[in-house]
DNA sequence: TTACTTGCAAAGATTTTGCATCTGT
DNA sequence: ACAGATGCAAAATCTTTGCAAGTAA
C-alpha cells in the first residue's frame, strides 16, 4: 500500500463505470468501454486501478462461474444472482437479512464481518428462448 | 456435451480429492497432490476432467478473492467462510436456509434453483497472531 | 520537487486445444 | 473396432511488472 493517493481521472472513471454497469463488467470490458473516451488508457493500468480500489474497499471482485473475474461497485450487502445457461449476473432485489451474519458469530470462532448471497438458476431471458425453441420442435 | 462417458481413473480421483479436501483445491493443487499417484498425469487433463465434473454437477467452481479459480465438491447447500487475511477458505456449518431461496422465487421472474452464502471476516487463526502481535508491540 | 500514475511491452500465470496414442466398452 | 480419455506441447487468455516519461500536490 503506498503512502499517499492521488486522485487520478482514470481510476474515477473506472469506479464511475462499474458503479454505472448492471452488468459485472470484466476488466477487459471496463478498459474497452472506457477506451473510446480515454484512447491513451491501457489495459495495464486497469487492473492496477482496479487493484487499488479493491484495497479502498470501493470494488468488490466475484467469479461467477465462467472464468473470468468480474467486478462491482460495494453497495452495502446486495445479493446476486446468475444465469447457469448464459453466464450474465444481475444484482438481485432482496434486502440483506443481517439476522444471517448474527446467527454465523454465534456459530462459530471466526470474526465475521458479513456474508453476500448468490442465487443460482435460469434467466427469465433464457426461458423465453428455450419456449421458443420447444414450440419450434412440434 | 459428448454422448457417452466412460469411467476414467484419473476423473474418479480428482473427484475424491476434492471431496475429501477441506481446502477447496485448485487445479494446480489438484495436480500436484495427485502427481505423486499418478506420475502420468497431465495439468491439461486436470483442466479437461474439472470441466466434465462442473458440467456433470460434480463439483462447484468458486473464486474467492484472491484471484485463482477453486473447486468443491457439491454437498448439497453448504456455506462458505473466506478469511480477508489469509486467503483461506472453508466450510461453514450453518444448515441451509431454504427459505431464502423461496423467497427470492416470489421476487424474481428467473427460475431459481438454489443459493449459496459466503461469510466473511478474519478467521481465529489469524485473530490469534494479531493478538501475538499486538502482546509484542507492548 | 517528490512520489504517485501511466502507457507500453515483456513476462508470468492460468486455461484451452490439437494431435497422436492409449483405453474402456 | 469405435468413441472417449490421456499426455504433451503449443497456443490463447488473463494478469502482473519493470521502466521511462508524465503529472498531481
Amino acid at each position: 500500500m503506498k503512502l499517499h493517493r492521488r486522485k487520478s481521472k482514470q481510476r474515477e472513471r473506472i469506479h464511475e463505470l462499474v458503479r454505472a454497469s448492471k452488468d459485472h463488467p470484466s476488466a477487459q470490458a471496463i478498459y474497452d468501454r472506457l477506451k473510446p473516451e480515454m484512447p491513451s488508457l491501457s489495459l495495464g493500468n486497469v487492473y492496477r486501478n482496479i487493484a487499488i480500489l479493491l484495497e479502498e474497499g470501493r470494488l468488490q471482485s466475484g467469479e461467477f462461474g465462467n472464468g473470468t473475474v468480474r467486478y462491482d461497485a460495494v453497495v452495502s450487502g446486495h445479493y446476486h444472482f446468475v444465469c447457469e445457461r448464459c453466464g450474465g449476473v444481475s444484482d438481485f432485489a432482496m434486502a440483506a437479512r443481517d439476522e444471517i451474519t448474527e446467527a454465523a458469530r454465534r456459530l462459530s470462532p471466526h470474526r465475521i464481518s458479513g456474508h453476500t448471497v448468490r442465487f443460482y438458476g435460469i434467466c427469465a431471458g433464457c426461458l423465453g428462448a428455450e419456449e421458443i425453441k420447444a414450440n419450434k420442435r412440434r
